[in-house]
DNA sequence: CTGTTAGCGCATTCAC
DNA sequence: GTGAATGCGCTAACAG
């Protein structure tokens, strides 16, 4: 591979040309520019990236650091996440975590200097108190100043209310397992249903039960009549939709299944009604907060999206 | 952040002596090892991986050019890779393409020394004539040497095989648009027909048809009986199943629907039997490829999977 | 406008 | 065993 000292030497410029150059810099002869131009494109030259780093104490990498539990939901985010960066001529370095141990050993490999930034996606376990600049998205951990979350207060109130206008009054909710957005999303639930003049029984909530099967189980067990199915995400919808046929009660006509993030589902995919999250935007305001643009928690709001 | 000078004056020695113990050499007087160790720890010092690359000319950075088309696919070869390469403490560099001409596009940005190597995954469609040093994953371009793929014609063959096996005998196919992938298939498809003395109907082959719903269309259109149905991986079954449906072709009782590639299908996902590849092996392989220790094409043969 | 110089942080000679 | 010196390829400050 040719380095700037060969161009340099072609152009008969020195480096420092060279660089202005291909730097776009202004304040170049244009002669000398097309010269440089020239020697570039025939030595095929392109700048040392790393070298490039070096120098200016800033790598063009971010590291993301990606939870496996709900992988179909983070491959959204991956994809979103990568087009916003690579717009931004950034790069994405990749990993994989499915506990809070791991991210952080993932944390610690990527403090080395090789990214300017990290993010943390679709983390639903708890996490430790991360370093400030950690920009998370879709994580449980909700003291961290810089993420950016989907607002769970509306996402349970619009699933209601859409039931609701459905005729579907008896709304069973299997929560997430913990934390704020369990907190949130039950918030949520209580306050359309009130709005809706539908009295909040507690029997209809499942709560701290990490298997969807185990969950539903109780639920079904307990014996109280629902007639609609609030889950948290699209695979938790897709295994009580079987699980709820295998009990005849039948989707949608005796048990109307939504699903509170259906963001990223497949094109062929069964569909339950869902409340589908803007990927590109929650990917672009994450990079605005890489980029230090900002540096609140943001809110992110959810659509309906019948199938 | 630190750097090695002021760990080395810290540990009362020289730059060198620091590099040599953190880089596990031997030849260190324990006792220089251990200031070295101690200043290190005190200071929190994290060798620069920019620097060191620079230094080493070698980045441990191994760029991933995913294909987005079967991306449900394709994650699953992203998080094995990532396993595979993070074990030999090396970074996953991700990019997402659809096409031919965003994977060059993706292969020119990161040839600017900042990967020590590529990766393209998943690539069904057409890809031009790409160096040598870059390694394909299940890819449709046979020409490279360097790839990975999977055994198209023992993967038909176990289809059929298994088919006849349950008193399938009528076995539709709806193969790849085109390529390598397409023959093969046709060819094992073929020659498992020939074992059983099952005569061939060429109207139970829709080849060259991008969609699969207009795939399914014809074949039900040409109103020839079928009691199977081979689709090539999960996501065309999928929707298979449910276009079958809507045709009062119950599956699996009239047809059954066979994947040829199950790979990374989700726990709830409705099931049908499949050909289901290694992902650590193939990711392992391509690894291996990486790292120049092998240099020839890969087979991998994938196992029968019943729901 | 342009060339020279001095780093960026580290690994790697080569003497001692 | 160890330290001083050199270079990886580039950018930026400075002087002309």
């Amino acid at each position: 591979m040719s380095n700037i000292n060969d161009v340099a030497r072609l152009a008969q410029v020195s480096k420092a040309t060279v660089s202005r150059v291909l730097s776009g810099s202004r304040g170049v002869k244009e002669e000398s520019r097309l010269a440089v131009l020239r020697a570039a494109e025939i030595l095929n030259y392109k700048p040392n990236a790393i070298a490039q780093s070096l120098s200016c104490q800033s790598t063009n990498c971010i590291g993301v650091i990606c939870a496996t539990e709900h992988i179909q939901q983070s491959t959204g985010y991956l994809q979103a996440l990568e087009k916003q960066l690579s717009q931004q001529h950034k790069h994405l370095l990749l990993r994989f975590a499915n506990d809070g141990k791991s991210v952080m050993h993932a944390i610690q490999e990527l403090s080395n200097g090789m990214c300017d930034a990290l993010v943390v996606v679709g983390a639903r376990f708890p996490l430790p108190e991360l370093s400030e600049d950690i920009v998370l998205i879709d994580c449980l951990n909700p003291a961290n100043a810089n993420s950016v979350q989907c607002d769970r207060i509306f996402a349970a109130e619009t699933a209601v209310h859409y039931l609701c206008s459905q005729q579907r009054r008896n709304i069973a909710l299997i929560n997430f397992p913990g934390g704020e957005a369990a907190t949130l999303t039950m918030d949520g639930y209580r306050q359309a249903l009130h709005n809706y003049v539908v009295p909040f029984n507690r029997q209809l909530v499942i709560e701290n039960e990490p298997s969807l099967r185990i969950a539903l189980q109780k639920l079904i067990n307990s014996g109280v009549k629902f007639t609609a199915l609030l889950v948290t995400d699209d695979s938790q919808a897709q295994e009580a939709v079987m699980m709820l046929n295998q009990y005849q009660l039948t989707v949608p006509e005796k048990v109307m299944v939504f699903s509170l993030d259906g963001s990223t589902r497949l094109p062929g995919a069964n569909t339950v009604p869902a409340i589908e999250y803007p990927l590109e935007n929650i990917a672009r305001r994450a990079v605005e907060l890489l980029s230090g643009e900002r540096h609140n928690s943001d809110l992110v709001r959810g659509s309906l999206l019948i199938a």
